[in-house]
DNA sequence: TACCAATATTCTTATATCCATATATTTAGA
DNA sequence: TCTAAATATATGGATATAAGAATATTGGTA
């Protein structure tokens, strides 16, 4: 039985790492899980998360960098969303697991 | 309308981040995929994948040691598989996608 | 036991990531 | 335009990761 050869599957390896990596931190995960439950600023995560605000925007700044957030403008604040749609499943098995 | 607290949920970040980092690399994403199509030893993911067997081996500690694979010996080879539920669950959707 | 093939480990260098402090930018409102 | 709140960026030190070369181990077989 002839093995159907990886390469014919055309699976895009560096751009699927670029989603996964940025994803695969704690603090990360649990910050875009968050947005959707408890507020989507800056503020907002910082809050529940007990880290200070750079470290917050930094990591934010990961994720957006990714494509996998986009930051939305309200005034003063920023609200951010999860923009990337296979960043999106990979959230939708964590919150069922 | 009162927001669900994310704590609620009860999601274990740190342990859902130890099954993704690992994956979350592109030559382990295409080893582990690998193994399912193109054969599960250290040779045969060597020899697709073009890299030094002692790099491979090293990836393959990595997806061990976070409890994603195991190696069954048989003999002087060792045949690599996934084990771990959630790391099926995201290469599926690697796959799929 | 001696040897070979397959796999694992060690060691080293280069590079990337994490995270905090300090500072800058942006926006709204007086 | 001055100020305060929210967010972003710069910087630096500690730690982690990546990867190849060299070496060690393990298992089968003569």
């Amino acid at each position: 039985m002839a093995k159907l050869d990886i390469k014919s599957l055309g699976i895009d390896f560096e751009h699927i790492s670029n989603i996964l990596k940025p994803l695969s931190h704690p603090h990360r995960l649990e910050m875009i899980i968050g947005l959707f439950h408890n507020g989507c600023t800056v503020t907002q995560c910082q809050e529940r998360m007990g880290l200070p605000q750079s470290t917050i925007s930094q990591h934010l700044r990961v994720l957006k960098d990714a494509g996998i957030l986009k930051g939305r403008r309200k005034g003063t604040e920023v609200c951010y969303e999860v923009i990337d749609p296979f960043a999106l499943q990979i959230i939708d098995l964590v919150e069922k697991k």
